[in-house]
RNA sequence: GGCGGCGUAGCUCAGUGGUAGAGCAGGGGAAUCAUAAUCCCUUGGUCGGAGGUUCAAAUCCUUCCGCCGCUACCA
């Protein structure tokens, strides 16, 4: 039976450029979905830009621009950086496409048929100047004791027109959800919070306005656009064709796993699953919130000047060393801190060092002792076994902690192995076997050629481009790059072509 | 204020009742196939402070100190 498996990234809000959170949560979704393409699973993997909003329309006016074409270029940003990182999406939704808008009014539709949504007045305090509402509690005394907004705008209480969803009936529900399910929302701070959140009381939550029109129509009132979350948590359905149920796409509801920062942690596991609760709808399996990263030990910020477009880095240290350490030095669920320092070490003593050194003396020796032929495998000793061993375990190992979502934990996993392979070199010194005993010096070669077929058929997530290169090398064709083909060794007698290093040591240009 | 998380070797962190761990950094040694990479051994911690429960606590309880997060519709 072929499992399915959904997985989505947030669709990223077009107010500003694509930065490296963005970059690192696409690539954490990316590596989840094609660790499952591996394992068999049929997959579906979407990202996608989030487009409407009072935000972009500002921003819109503030570059002279039309909405549409402001959105346009700021989308197609956001794919490219995604076609940079090499995140193998299967489909990229835009809410500006007609197929989402229809899909939206549709589950709007149907959540206002369950009688979810009522209309009423949204009060608050409004600045005209900002055009925004306020809290109470952000509002600063003027002169006159004239209540002013943060900005320093004068504010009005008014009453603004607005249907409301029923979120306080949800309540219970999604206290058993969390309570029933505790797989469903990660990592454990987040969820912890979440559910004190939802304990503290929910009231209900104003889903539409009148106030700008730069959304998706409310059905059948057209004064009324959609809340922005109503109209962007509904793209993980309106990609799959909802609502058409017989739509091939369909099969993939509901999503495995919604991967989100942790600032938007709360719409997913609370808004969204109470609108699916609403319209009758499946719930999704699980979402993850991962942290934030700061720069060099400092918050990344507009202010600061130190966003940082992975683009830069890419350029600079290569691909997959980027993905490399994106997912290396995250802990599970934690925010982390981008340097430079850390980043050079990770892929001097890392990848040039551990792994890709290994591969260049194991492969250096079979190309010079062994005529560049793979050689057949021999009887094993104990030391074969348990080299062996500990990579046919590696499947089962990185399965369950990407089912965790701890991709630090399952790159550890790999790494205790490739250790494993510079020790049994080291121990079997097939170099010095060459003189003694050249048939024992083969099979350890063809030892350690197994092993690192294996260690590169599991990095290929994490690394695709790199870990492709060194499975050519290692003479594994196309074909033979699946979790499952690992249980049939290569023939020997196979010719390999000549090695070329895969991970070049980064040397700091001296500052004099 | 309320709720929650964190505080373990120089650094980044793992470890939720049973004689303190990993990687990196530091020190010593071996090897020389390899991208001067690798391997072996090793220094180093009163597990934030104090008190308590227990035969036994980093691990449970209380309290204090420090850092951080959440406390809703502005992605």
């Amino acid at each position: 039976m072929t499992r399915r498996f959904y997985v989505t990234t947030p669709i990223y809000y077009v107010n500003g450029a694509p930065h490296i959170g963005h970059a690192y949560t696409s690539v954490a979704a990316d590596v989840m979905a094609r660790f499952h393409r591996l394992a068999g699973d049929e997959v579906f993997f979407l990202t996608g830009t989030d487009e409407h909003g009072q935000k972009v329309e500002q921003a819109a006016v503030a570059a002279g621009v039309a909405p549409k074409a402001f959105v346009d270029k700021v989308a197609a940003d956001f794919r490219a950086m995604a076609d940079a990182m090499d995140i193998s999406y299967d489909d990229f939704i835009r809410t500006t496409e007609p197929r989402h808008i229809a899909a939206t009014q549709a589950l709007w539709t149907r959540v206002a048929r369950n009688d979810a949504i009522y209309l009423d007045a949204y009060e608050g305090w409004y600045a005209l100047r900002d055009e925004c509402f306020y809290n109470e509690d952000e509002l600063v005394d003027g002169p006159n004791g004239q209540k002013l907004a943060p900005t320093g705008a004068p504010v009005e209480w008014v009453k603004e027109p607005s249907y409301f969803f029923r979120l306080s009936a949800f309540q219970d529900r999604l206290l058993a959800l969390y309570e029933q399910h505790p797989e469903f929302l990660g990592p454990y701070g987040t969820r912890n919070e979440i559910i004190s959140f939802v304990k503290s009381g929910l009231r209900d939550l104003s889903v539409s306005r009148t106030s700008f029109s730069w959304g998706i129509p409310v059905p059948g009132d057209d004064k009324h656009v959609m809340y922005v979350w109503f109209d962007a948590l509904a793209n993980y359905l309106s990609a799959l064709g909802f609502p058409d149920e017989q739509a091939p796409r369909m099969a993939f509801w509901p999503a495995n796993l919604h991967l989100v920062g942790k600032d938007i942690a709360r719409f997913h596991a609370v808004y969204w699953p109470a609108f699916l609760m609403a319209a009758g709808i499946e719930l999704p399996k699980k979402v993850f919130a991962n942290g934030w990263w700061t720069i060099e030990g400092q918050k990344m910020s507009k202010s600061l000047g130190n966003v940082v477009d992975p683009r830069a880095l890419v350029q600079e240290f290569g691909l997959d060393a980027v993905r490399f350490f994106m997912l290396r030095e995250v802990p599970f669920g934690g925010d982390s801190d981008l340097s430079r320092k850390a980043l050079i070490a990770r892929n001097n003593i890392e990848l040039a060092n551990d792994l890709g050194n290994l591969a260049q003396r194991t492969l250096s020796l079979v190309a010079r002792n062994c005529g560049g032929i793979v050689p057949e495998r021999g009887p094993a000793t104990e030391e074969d076994s348990k080299l062996l061993a500990q990579v046919a375990l590696l499947p089962e190992l990185l399965s369950a902690q990407l089912e965790r979502c701890a991709l630090t934990d399952a790159l550890e996993e790999v790494w205790k192995t490739i250790r494993a392979c510079n020790a049994y070199i080291d121990h079997q010194a097939p170099w010095a076997l060459r003189k003694t005993d050249p048939e024992r010096m083969a099979h350890v070669l063809r030892v350690l050629l197994d092993a690192m077929r294996g260690i590169a058929t599991m990095l290929q997530p994490f690394m695709p481009g790199t870990m492709g290169r060194m499975l050519d090398q290692l003479g594994v064709a196309a074909d033979e790059r699946n979790f499952a083909a690992l249980e049939q060794p290569l023939p020997g007698g196979r010719a390999l072509p000549p090695p070329q290093g895969l991970f070049p040591r980064y040397v700091e240009a001296e500052a004099e």
